[in-house]
RNA sequence: GUGGAUGUAGCUCAGCUGGUAGAGCUCCAGAUUGUGGUUCUGGCUGUCGCGGGUUCGAGCCCCGUCAUCCACCCCA
């Protein structure tokens, strides 16, 4: 049997409903924001990530799926799409549109990892930039705006954790800083560890290990490197969360994996993912413009939601806010004639708006056991005797009842 | 890449200390001819993940292998 590779996963009905939805809802809500949707190829130069990405990051070195075309070129399928956007934000000189640029976008994104809960290999981001701004009420909208999306589709119990992982300057020195102090206690340190305490002195911070808490409460905090001016970037980030009454918690413990993010970075959560308990992430990435090539700044920030897990949250926590599949008539006919007469009423009735179902197998019997399990709120029968008659029997599936309707009475049923 | 758990009908699972497979749901047909949601009757579906081994005999034991899930790593 061919069954779909390890880590992607069919989406069936009816958890595809929970996906348009969630879909929908980020368009709805991103539109009153003024985002646009962009949409930026499944796959790109290799380049583009490894230099935008970060050469160093574990995406980069081992989770990307990469080939040579046959041309030799090395492609890549896209393991996020904040590159992408900027790439085509320079490629198409969008600096030169009137305003900020704010984008969204939502697709499937591969990274080859070990699956897990809520891990997958072929997995969907839905996402949002901001470009061109500096200002710290521009993060500030940002992350109002995703919080605002989350409490839209129904999420409750997350969490938003923010920090500032500084700029270039005072990152590199909070860095130097806990790579030394890292060195001298290096014993004391878990095997991972040791490695990170070199390679990523920052993943040290967020180790999970129970063995390294006496040691990384030792650290120093990031918020004693940054230089003034992004200490007080962050401070205005924070009042414009405080004043927009979206509650936080200042974690400065919170790195992220990706090379680019400078500044705020953030991180929801929530409970019902398991160890993989991450919605979304995002954060700002003022020089990724530039390390892609641009010659114009394009200061931005944005985030990323892991819509998988944002539906799988759903489903565990607010199954009743889901909206369910209606239909609104299922037709029964019994004969030829009945069956032409019920094809014409089904067209009348979806012009209206009306979901219809025709049930075009089976008796009576068992076209309404079939119509009741689909849930239909109305069972429309015909046979020769409303034939005869011109009419329509219309049965309400949850009372019982059932009447003889002219074609119009029927129509009025709609809406 | 590392570790743990699990792999028995379409789905959820049972199967005692080894004696060549079961339940519920689903699906199909029926309970006098045009009436569902309850009930009843009957029926279909399995190389017991795969390959070896031990044994008179293995779904149950041993080895290998593959897959899935969970965790580590990392991230969404």
């Amino acid at each position: 049997m061919i069954r779909a590779v390890k880590g992607t996963r069919d989406l069936l009905p009816p958890d595809t409903s929970v996906w348009n939805y969630v879909e929908q809802s980020a368009r709805d809500l991103f539109g009153r924001y003024r985002y646009q949707e962009i949409r930026t190829p499944i796959f790109e130069q290799t380049e583009l990530f490894s230099r935008g990405v970060g050469e160093e990051t574990d995406i980069v070195t081992k989770e990307m799926y990469t080939w040579e075309d046959r041309d030799g070129s090395s492609l890549t399928l896209r393991p996020e799409n904040t590159a992408s956007v900027i790439r085509a934000f320079i490629e198409h000189g969008l600096h030169q549109q009137p305003g900020l640029q704010k984008l969204y976008y939502m697709g499937p994104m591969f990274r080859r990892e070990r699956p897990q809960k809520g891990r997958f290999r072929q997995f969907y981001q839905i996402g949002a930039e901001m470009i061109g701004s500096e200002s710290p009420l521009v993060d500030g909208e940002v992350i109002e705006m995703v919080v605002r999306y989350l409490e839209a589709v129904g999420l409750r119990d997350f969490k938003l954790l923010i920090n500032s992982v500084g700029d270039a300057e005072s990152r590199g020195r909070y860095v130097a800083a806990l790579r030394e102090q890292l060195a001298g206690v290096k014993e004391q340190l878990s095997a991972d560890n040791q490695r990170r305490a070199e390679t990523n002195p920052l993943r040290v911070l967020d180790s999970k290990d129970p063995q390294d808490e006496p040691v990384i409460t030792t650290l120093p905090s990031i918020h004693e490197f940054l230089n003034a001016e992004t200490k007080e970037h962050f401070a205005a980030v924070c009042a414009y969360l405080d004043d927009a009454d979206v509650s936080y918690e200042v974690r400065p413990r919170l790195v992220r994996g990706l090379d680019y993010y400078t500044r705020t970075t953030f991180e929801i959560v929530h409970g019902a993912l398991g160890a993989q308990n991450s919605v979304l992430g995002g954060g700002r990435y003022d020089g990724l413009a530039e390390s892609l090539g641009s010659r114009v700044r394009a200061p931005g920030i944005g985030f990323s939601i892991g819509a998988d897990r944002l539906v799988m949250s759903l489903q565990e926590t607010a199954a009743g806010t889901i909206p369910v599949p209606v239909v609104d008539f299922a037709l029964i006919s019994m004969g030829d004639a009945a069956m032409r007469r019920n094809l014409a009423l089904a067209r009348s009735l979806r012009r209206k708006g009306a979901v219809v179902e025709v049930l075009f197998d089976g008796k009576l019997k068992r076209a309404l056991d079939l119509a009741n399990r689909l849930g239909a709120r109305r069972t429309v029968i015909l046979g020769d005797d409303e034939l005869s008659r011109g009419a329509f029997m219309v049965k309400d599936m949850a009372s019982g009842e059932q009447s003889e309707l002219g074609e119009a009475d029927v129509l009025n049923l709609v809406g």
